[in-house]
This record gives structure tokens, sequence and C-alpha cells, in this order.
RNA sequence: GGCGCUAUCGUCUAACGGUUAGGACAGAGCCCUCUCAAGGCUUAAAUAGGGGUUCGAUUCCCCUUAGCGCUACCA
């Protein structure tokens, strides 16, 4: 749960970047907006609870404003397929969004022309569809290169940026200890100005201020704490591209201050960008937003995840094709770099947003444990059978149908048959796709004899189960306690040991020595079908 | 190289300076049992190294080491 202090932190630093803006509510009345954001909050599904607890006026108040105005982004560039660690940012954008009743944005940096794909753009819709999760406004960067272009003229105007025509194919030394381009930064305005007149392509970089000029760059990480940077030690960056078109860093803090975003939640590779980030909104003139810093998701050696290196572990799709449900990932995903601290493991969507905050997260990369033998995390696999064993079965059935169709087994849906038979099994499945591959016999006529079956099935045990079809199909009635009971007689009558008998019958009706009690399978497996499997294996 | 960030069991993590350093996954063992699971119980396993500060450091400070990030007309 908030805790007031929370609220009133939170507030102060939204209520000061957006002070015009909600200048028309500041409160006259308080029960209106109250009113306003019980809707957002409804919207959210979250309580209002939170807010009782702030006894004093004015921090009400003001965390009424926060709370609504509150507004984050996800903002990928389609140059890949969706990454998990640029779930895991979609994920705590959303968490946050969602527990604060804020504004979910999603907005696609795409304005590297030469990498993005459609493809990628689609993986990256599909990741998300996947997810289930939802955003409540969207934007692309490409629709937007005016307002880049403006912000880079604006900073230009103030004499904040200079044109650097050097030519891209010079490269800057090597040698390290980049910092600017003397002849350029020093170019006569006048000079400046012809050059560009007369045609000539240039960047425009920003004029970092140098040793005398400028101090530090500060800013307060929710996640890292006080940061700090000599702002002399910084380059001078590039904002326009000599084609005209924006910088990331640019594109990125215009749209930023243009969408009035209030929390900056992105990766800790960002953390260094901050300070030229900073640097641009004030340079922009407007307030800046808060940041949040997420450590990053690294391989078992340590190395930032990558295609080329790790293959398609990668990619989220992966975990979907791999049958894992997407509250296993989206739980798994929020534990790598963020605790609960109260020991809970397994936890639904509505508790991860109830409980998330930036005092959970930490401060040190995450590895996602996966080898060659097993591509996806133990954690994520034992968290989605968790997850499998304790949703609702009719909610499993549906994603088991889903999983058979795809695989082209027909199955009724919807179905009490096909929830029973999915409650049956979930406990030893780890995964959907295990309902399409161990779960055959089940679903469909295939049964195929698996070694300890054959083993199981000896003479005698097929000699019994001969009788046993015989007597279950003379008995009009069919279900868990009368098969129990003609095969625990029959195994009497015959002098064989229960579990003998039981054991064959398991194998005779799906071919795997491994599954769940006789006494549910039968039932499960219809009365027909069993009768006849048995017959089949019969002597 | 410069700048920044980080450092607790194999992995994910907990411990507002005082704990027998806790939990989870994976491992081992036991119980349960018609098989396999599930479930229950038990077990092994960590504060990177060195200095401070303090009555007392996993915790605060410094150094070393290691890892990661930024250092592009990529994002």
């Amino acid at each position: 749960m908030q805790t007031s202090r929370d609220l009133y932190r939170l507030s102060k630093g939204c209520f000061k970047t957006t002070l015009y803006e909600i200048r028309f509510l500041t409160l006259r009345s308080c029960s209106r907006a109250s009113r306003f954001l019980e809707f957002q909050f409804r919207k959210a599904q979250t309580s209002l609870s939170s807010l009782s607890r702030c006894t004093n006026i004015a921090s009400r108040r003001m965390s009424i404003l926060a709370l609504f105005m509150l507004r984050v982004r996800f903002a990928p560039s389609p140059t890949g397929f969706l990454h998990i660690g640029s779930a895991r940012t979609f994920i705590f954008n959303w968490l946050y969004a969602r527990r604060h009743g804020g504004t979910m944005i999603l907005r696609i940096d795409d304005t590297d022309v030469e990498r993005n794909t459609e493809a990628s753009l689609q993986s990256i819709y599909e990741g998300l569809k996947w997810l289930e999760l939802d955003w409540d406004e969207e934007y692309r960067q490409s629709n937007r290169l005016d307002l880049h272009r403006a912000s880079a003229q604006q900073i230009f105007a103030q004499g904040l940026a200079y044109r650097d025509f050097t030519p891209a194919a010079a490269p800057a030394q090597s040698d390290g200890a980049w910092l600017a381009n003397p002849g350029m930064r020093e170019l006569s305005a006048a000079e400046s100005d012809r050059r560009a007149a007369a045609g000539e392509k240039y960047v425009l970089r920003f004029r970092v201020p140098r040793e005398s000029e400028g101090g530090e760059v500060a800013f307060q990480d929710l996640v890292y704490g006080p940061q700090s940077k000599t702002i002399a030690d910084l380059e001078d960056f590039a904002l326009l591209r000599s084609d005209g078109t924006p910088t990331y860093h640019l594109a990125s803090c215009a749209d930023d201050a243009d969408l009035k975003i209030t929390h900056v939640i992105r990766g800790q590779d960002h953390l260094s960008n901050t300070f030229k980030h900073l640097l641009i909104f004030d340079a922009l003139g407007c307030t800046r937003p808060q940041f949040a810093h997420l450590p990053l998701l690294v391989a078992p050696d340590g190395a930032k995840l990558s295609k080329r290196r790790h293959g398609p572990v990668v990619s989220v799709t992966t975990y979907r094709d791999a049958g894992l449900l997407a509250r296993a990932f989206i739980n798994f995903i929020a534990l790598l770099g963020w605790s609960p601290k109260d020991n809970r493991e397994q936890l639904s969507r509505a508790e991860l947003v109830e409980s998330f905050s930036f005092e959970g997260v930490n401060r040190s990369n995450a590895v996602v444990n996966f080898t060659e033998e097993e591509p996806f995390d133990p954690k994520a696999l034992w968290l989605n059978s968790q997850h499998m064993r304790s949703m609702p079965a009719t909610d499993l059935a549906c994603y088991v149908a889903q999983e058979l169709a795809h695989d082209g087994i027909p199955v009724p849906f919807p179905d009490p048959w096909l929830v029973q038979a999915v409650d049956l099994l979930r406990a030893r499945y780890i995964t959907l796709k295990d309902f399409a591959q161990r779960g055959l016999p089940y679903f469909t006529d295939e049964v195929v004899m698996d070694a300890t079956s054959l083993e199981r099935l000896t003479s005698p045990a097929r000699v019994g189960l001969g009788t046993l079809a015989s007597r279950l199909a003379a008995n009009p009635e069919f279900t868990d306690a009368t098969v129990e009971a003609a095969l625990r007689a029959l195994a009497a009558e015959l002098g064989l040991k229960p579990g003998v008998l039981i054991n064959a019958a398991r194998a005779a009706l799906t071919g795997q020595a491994a599954g769940p009690s006789a006494f549910h399978l039968f039932t499960i497996i219809g009365r027909d079908r069993a009768i006849s499997r048995l017959r089949a294996v019969a002597e």
C-alpha cells in the first residue's frame, strides 16, 4: 500500500511539472477533482483508499492532481523483434501507470529510417498483444518531425547549438576524449549562416558549456538516487543529423516534453544519457520529468542480451510459442530487478499493480538464467506451472483450447469435459505446450506406448484388462467410483496387487507410464474409448 | 582511455548499524502414494578483497578488483 509520504513526494514532482495546466483545477473544489479521480481510478481498477490517508488538505489536493496527471511512456524503436528487456520496460511503466491511475503511452521511436522495419513494428504489437497489456495513447515519432525540428531551431536560436560542417566520413578522433569540434564550435554566426545557405551539409550540435561556464547537472533518480555529472565532461552531442532528421536524444526529449511525460521509466543504459537529456529539457525551457532507471537484464555470461549472441530466447514471442502464460511471464519479468519484499513469489496482475513501487527496484543487473539445453529460466517455468495450477480451470481451458487448435487438434470449446480434463492434467504439466504434446492421448485417439508402459502390460495384466473391459461394457454406470470398485474387485479375484492392474490400465489408456490417477482417468478418456483401448491391449 | 553505475547462496532476491544473514527457483534426502506430478518436511549453499568510521558493519566512507553502461550524424 502506498504511504502518504510516497504520495506526497510523487505529487510534489508532478505538481511542479504541470502547474500551468492544472491551475484551473486548483482547488476550489477538491471534491470535483476527487470525483474525476475516482473515475480514473475505476478505470484503472485501483482503489481510492490510499487517498483517505492524506489527512492534510493540501497534500490530499496535490495527490489528487498528481495522480491523474501522471503520464508515462514506453518508447521502443522498431529495429527488431520485441526483446524481453523492452517488454520489461513496458511492464514496469504499465505497472506504475496502473498503480497510480496514470496514463500509459506507447510511442514508436522510429526516427532511424535506415533500420526501422514494418516487420519489427508488427512484432512489437504482437508481443504486447500477447502480454494482454493495454495503453491509453499512441504516437509515432515519424509523424512529429516538425515538432523535433522546431525544438532544434529553438535551441539553436538561443545560441545553445551550433552547426558542425565536418563531413560524416571523417570519424571523430579515436584516441578518446572527444568533446567538441573547436573549429566548428567557434565558427562565426555569419560564416555558419553563409555555409548553410550555400547548401553545405551540417550536423547540429548542442553547445555544451565548457569548464569556465558550467557546473554540474544533477537529478534525483527514483531508483538510483542522487545523480550528478560535471557538465564539461559531456561531449557536444548531435541534435540533428546532416539530413535534417532528429537524433534520438532530441526527438525523445522534444516528445517527452510535448506529451507532458511526468515519469521517464527506462533501462539503465540511459542513465548516462539522462545528463544530456536534462540539458535539452532545460534548453527547451520545459520542466524536467522525473526519471526512474531500471537495472538491465543480462545473459548468464553477464553480457547484455542480444539476438546475435543469445538467439531467440531474448524474444518475447519465443516465450509465447513455448506455451507460457502471459501472466506467468509478466510475474517472472517483474521479479527480475524488483521485489515486493515480503517473500511473495507468485503474484497476480492485480497484486503486482497493487504492490509495485520504485523502492522495491534493485540497482544491479539481473541475470536471465538460461542455457543451451534449458532455454528458459527455471523460475519462469516454475511460475508458469504455479499459475496454471492456481488459475480458474475454465480460464486455463480457454488457453489450452487455443493451443490445441493451433496444433490442429479439434477440441470442443467451451465445454465442461475439457475443463475437467485440463483440471486433471494441470498439476503435472508446466507449459501449455504439454497439453498438445503429452496430452495427446487425452484429446485425440492417438495412443503411443512408451517403453515403461509396455513393461507394465504384463501378460496377466493384459488378461485382467480384457476382463475389465467386458465388465465395464456390461455395466451402464460409469463413474470414478464404479471403475475403481470394478478394478479393485478384479485385482482381488485374480490375486494381483491392485497397483499392477491400475498401472497397466493407465498404460493401456494413455500409453504413458506417468500420469493422473487411473481412477480419474477412465471418465476423462470416456467410456467407449476406454473400453476399446483396454481391448486393444487385452489378451 | 574518460565519465557514470553496480557488487548477498549457482540464479532471482530480503535484511530503515545489532538476525543463528531470511525466502524462492534449481540440487540432495525423507514423507505421502496405483505411476508421475502436486503437496508437506529436512538439507547443502552467500555478504568480492583490503582499509577506515562505530561499542557493533551485509548495511556508512575510501581504495582495489570485477562486471555493466555511455563516450555515433544507433536507439
